[in-house]
DNA sequence: ATACAAAGTTAGATTAGACTAACAAATTTA
DNA sequence: TAAATTTGTTAGTCTAATCTAACTTTGTAT
């Protein structure tokens, strides 16, 4: 059985590595906010247990092993995540920080019943893929709002991330998933857009806000 | 903020000074399984707290605010054990040992929601009062099935064990809470019972099993 | 009342997981 | 390519929570 510690290492390299193929440990040591020689030495530990693979100076992979491991853990966040909001009534903003601590828990038949109550969702309530029981995850293929022109219509889709900050504001803005977007025009100056959307004719979102927007074309 | 090891102590001492008054360090050494001098350093460390009365030699009790924590946890335990049977099917003999995971999840709303969801009931699925916010137990007054004498017409109200053994064992001979049950005769030699109760018209019950059955008379 | 047993404490070791300081390797920049 | 910067490792320290061994105090029984 893997510490609370190791989950979190595991956890921390999976979803870096979807980002962005490899990780080094100065990227690991920032995303947990553990200074690098502690990252240093679990990576040791993991290694020593098949997890990971890890040689001095070269970037970190996750094994078979330690990728199957990873996904069961956010796996169980996702299942946690999609149960606050369906099931207890909590905000899509309120859910990230219970089910940090939720995931850790030891017990499959806990997150099996999460999941048939749910009716064993694919995606949680970020959009985000919720990997199946063997750890497979089948990504949809989503682009950035960032990334789309004015004059598109879009469907926002999913959110790349998941603060309470962010997604407060989202909410402020009226703006949830599934949703229908239009991109009136951009600013070349900021690269800010002006969409509209429902009952809002004309929002302004900034870069910053648009790069997070995860959305297909309709 | 107290740690999951000092949460374990505190739960523990609380629910043994509730069956017996006062309780010594061998005692809670017994009940969590870890030896003596490692409780001893730990009630130095909960008496820095001001978590409990700690004088050598003298009998361990909770302060005041050692109370009030202790009586949180134990409603958080009881509260997912309410809502691990009423709102996700599960069997009252598997609900504990999930339920010993997530009583240290930090976060009030998550329980308020339960709560909530819950209709705030005041005992949990074997039987136990649910602490309110406040740190109060309302306490009824059961007698052990053992104490009572042939003839008797009784309510069987709660379990003083929640092991799942014990109770996979009752869900065998279908006794649950709330169910009547007549003593039909007391065995002198071993303190057996035979009851009638449901479609079972002659039942017997070992000292063991009936010493952890409490009832309401009827 | 003394001796024995049970309960409790002290001292010191161990492990996991974090840290800092100092050094080494790799990469970027001038 | 040499210097500077960034990244990574080694060595050693610290704290929380556990343990064992040895000793002390309290309570019990002859």
């Amino acid at each position: 059985m893997n510490s609370l510690a190791e989950e979190n290492y595991l956890k921390a390299l999976f979803t870096l590595s979807n980002d962005k193929g490899e990780v080094n440990v100065n990227e690991l040591s920032k995303r947990l906010e553990i200074k690098m020689p502690t990252v240093t030495s679990m990576m040791k530990k993991l290694s020593a247990k098949n997890l990971v693979h890890y040689e001095s100076y070269k970037p970190l992979r996750l094994t078979e092993k330690g990728k199957m491991e990873a996904a069961a853990i956010l796996r169980k966040h996702r299942l946690t995540e999609m149960f606050l909001v369906e099931k207890m009534g909590f905000g899509w903003e309120e859910v990230h920080v219970i089910a940090e601590q939720v995931e850790h828990i030891q017990s499959p038949e806990f997150f099996e019943k999460m999941d048939e109550l749910l009716g064993f969702p694919k995606l949680d309530p970020h959009g985000s893929p919720i990997p199946d029981k063997s750890g497979n995850i089948v990504w949809k293929e989503f682009s950035k709002l960032s990334e789309c022109k004015a004059g598109d219509i879009i469907k926002l889709s999913a959110v790349s991330n998941t603060s309470s900050e962010f997604l407060k504001f989202l909410n402020s803005r009226e703006l949830s998933l599934g949703i229908k977007v239009k991109i009136k025009s951009v600013e070349p100056f900021d690269k800010s857009m002006v969409v509209s959307y429902g009952k809002r004719t004309s929002e302004t979102l900034s870069l910053t806000v648009c790069e997070k927007l995860l959305v297909e074309k309709v």
